[in-house]
RNA sequence: GAUCUCGUAGCUCAGCUGGUAGAGCAUUUGACUUUUAAUCAAAGGGUCAUGGGUUCGAAUCCCAUCGAGAUCACCA
């Protein structure tokens, strides 16, 4: 960045800087500073022990300053919270010199610099608990200057709230809007209850691959990347759904995995293009089996973060005390809709949805159609958490096909806040079952269906070695973390959401795709291969291609120095888009 | 992807039917030894998101682009 979009703050800051160094004070310390006690500690602490605070260290962040002649207040905030100090020029300067005060913590201190002070604990005038200041050093200089908000009776004035730049700059975020760390710090209580609950079971948690050369195990559009020494497509995982099977089948009977999963599908205040799951699966049991325990599970974490199973989500307070309601599909939708899908063949069943008011089309099959109904008719008017049993077969190509009820396999969800909360099925262990499934999907997959599962062969091959019957869950943490922090929008339990890049547009846009990224020298090595650009390029294997004309720049005595692998990648790649003139 | 709304100082925001930019906080300078949205006095600070157009004249009207938010679509 260059200096001359500096504003005038930071030209400040920046002069601050330069004569602190003349005056020899170094802005970066490298020096350890040593903390006695947190902000917190010294406000719980100090009225029921004063003696034990009479000699402490601090250190943070100056979050606000008055001065007032010779004597100053500044507002520290540390880790935990904020608290005042107070500094008096005759007790943190020498006698023969002023300049400790006057000039180095008046003039050469800013707001948002880190500080470390040391001194007692004492009770102001007005009663607030301040540390008084004998020694003040500077930690670390900040050249930005902080977007402070004030603060009087509980109301904030002018609080940094522009949220894309919130999100852009979370660090800004979360030192000037401490409360946001509130969400955050409750989204990793409960991930450690969730793991603290499985581990006292004995699952075993597990990591498995993020990089899949095939994508499984949930219906969705993959991110996909390329490996250079294998030469083969990768995926960004959509699920670990699979790998964590395989290990059933391997012999562990609990495994689970806090997993990073990438969608490569739309985004709104409930989807980010990565997110986080947890999947668990246990041998021997079934979906009856891990309701029980989502139930237990979850009003432990409603618990650990609330003390109680009431959280307040939005305008409803919504309770995860156990039992929950549990209802079949069939009887939520009747309950709701009066419509009986079992009853119902498809057009009959695409009748009764258009007369409710539910899009539907030709196109959509019974299955469809239900889950039409379920999600324009149901889901949303369900708040308090409720399990909904047994899907039709065709939505669930991984489930296990039900005990009694044809057409329908042993899944369930958890709705909560008309939301989805976790999903869960009896596994299907049936090699036979499973691979037909997976030719439904590769059908639908030749229709069109972008989503559709792809077959999976070395899946398969682990199934035909037998998997123990086995229950599997799946649980958003992002969607259970906003219920459980009542937040409007996955970026409030991100820390960093996804954004488009903030770089301001290049004046001239149409430059960008102009004939050619190679350069002209470059050019010139390709032709001497015999290869013309770029129709010659198109389609030609840009490993080989990186080979040869850094064989041909070597022997050919161009010397050029080469470029890298992926730069020659990205020529055959612009190669291909260009049309010979 | 669609629709609507928004983008002005470091932050939060004004800026009318078009007439060359305002406030509070922050910053700088000065005063002040227990303040707490400290106070008092003065000063500086802007490519009005970007690029076009209409106009004698555009922050304001029109078009395009970029970015954000909301709603929808998509997403088991």
């Amino acid at each position: 960045m260059s200096e001359l979009h500096l504003n005038d703050q930071e030209l400040v800051r920046r002069g601050e800087l330069e004569e602190l160094i003349r005056h020899g004070i170094n802005p970066y310390p490298a020096d350890a500073f040593p903390v006695s006690h947190s902000s917190t500690e010294i406000r719980q602490g100090f009225e029921s022990n004063p003696e034990a605070f009479t000699e402490i260290s601090l250190a943070g962040r100056i979050i606000s300053r008055r001065i007032m002649g010779k004597a100053s207040f500044v507002e520290i905030q540390d880790a935990q919270g904020r608290i005042q100090a107070y500094l008096n020029r005759e007790e943190i300067c020498p006698p023969d010199s002023t300049f400790l005060y006057d000039e180095f913590f008046k003039k050469l201190i800013s707001l948002g610099d880190i500080v470390g002070v040391k001194g007692g604990v004492f009770k102001t005038q007005t009663g607030e608990i301040s540390i008084r200041v004998k020694e003040f050093t500077l930690l670390s200089k900040a050249l930005r200057p902080l977007p402070v908000a004030k603060e009087k009776d509980g109301v904030v004035y002018d609080a940094f709230s522009d949220q894309e730049q919130r999100y852009r700059m979370r660090y800004v975020d979360l030192i000037v809007n401490p409360h946001i760390k509130e969400a955050f710090i409750q989204r990793t209580r409960l991930v450690n209850t969730i793991r603290q609950y499985l581990n006292e079971k004995g699952y075993l948690e597990v990591e498995t691959p993020i990089l899949q050369p095939i994508y499984g195990g949930a219906s969705a559009r993959p991110f996909k990347t390329h490996h250079n020494t294998l030469d083969i497509p990768l995926y960004l995982r959509i699920a670990n759904e699979l790998y964590l099977k395989r290990l059933i089948v391997g012999g562990f009977d609990g495994v689970y995995e806090f997993s990073k999963d990438f969608r490569n599908e739309g985004m709104s205040r409930f989807h980010n293009p990565e997110f986080t799951q947890i999947e668990l699966y246990v041998a021997y049991q079934d979906y009856l089996w891990m309701m029980d325990l989502v139930e237990e599970m979850i009003e432990k974490v409603a618990i650990a973060l609330h003390g109680k199973p009431e959280v307040q989500v939005g305008d409803h307070l919504i309770s995860f005390k156990r039992p929950w309601k549990r209802l079949t599909m069939t009887q939520a939708i009747k309950e709701s809709t009066g419509i009986n899908i079992d009853a119902s063949d498809e057009e009959t069943l695409r009748t009764a949805a258009l007369a409710a008011g539910v899009e539907v089309t030709a196109e959509m099959g019974k299955a469809k159609i239900i889950d039409e109904i379920f999600g324009a008719k149901v889901e949303p008017y369900l708040i308090q958490p409720t399990f909904i049993m047994d899907y039709p077969v065709e939505m669930s190509p991984l489930a296990k096909t039900h005990r009694n009820k044809p057409g329908f396999v042993e899944r369930f969800e958890a709705i909560c806040n008309g939301k989805e909360l976790c999903n869960s099925f009896s596994e299907l262990n049936d090699p036979i079952d499973q691979r037909k499934r997976f030719m439904d999907q590769l059908e639908l997959g030749q229709r069109g269906d972008e989503e559709a599962m792809v077959l999976d062969e070395d899946f398969l091959r682990a199934l035909e070695y037998g998997m123990p019957p086995t229950a599997g869950l799946g649980i958003g943490i992002d969607r259970l973390s906003m219920i459980m922090t009542n937040s409007h929008s996955i970026q409030d339990v991100l820390f960093f959401p996804q954004m488009k890049p903030e770089k301001n547009i290049t004046a001239t846009p149409e430059e960008t795709n102009t004939d050619s990224n190679i350069p002209a020298e470059w050019l010139k090595v390709i032709e001497s291969l015999g290869l013309k650009y770029p129709e010659g390029l198109k389609g030609y294997n840009p490993n080989k291609l990186f080979n040869e004309i850094c064989g041909a720049n070597k022997k050919g005595k161009f010397g050029l120095t080469p470029p890298s692998r992926e730069t020659v990648h990205h020529w055959v790649e612009k190669a291909g888009e260009v049309t010979p003139s």
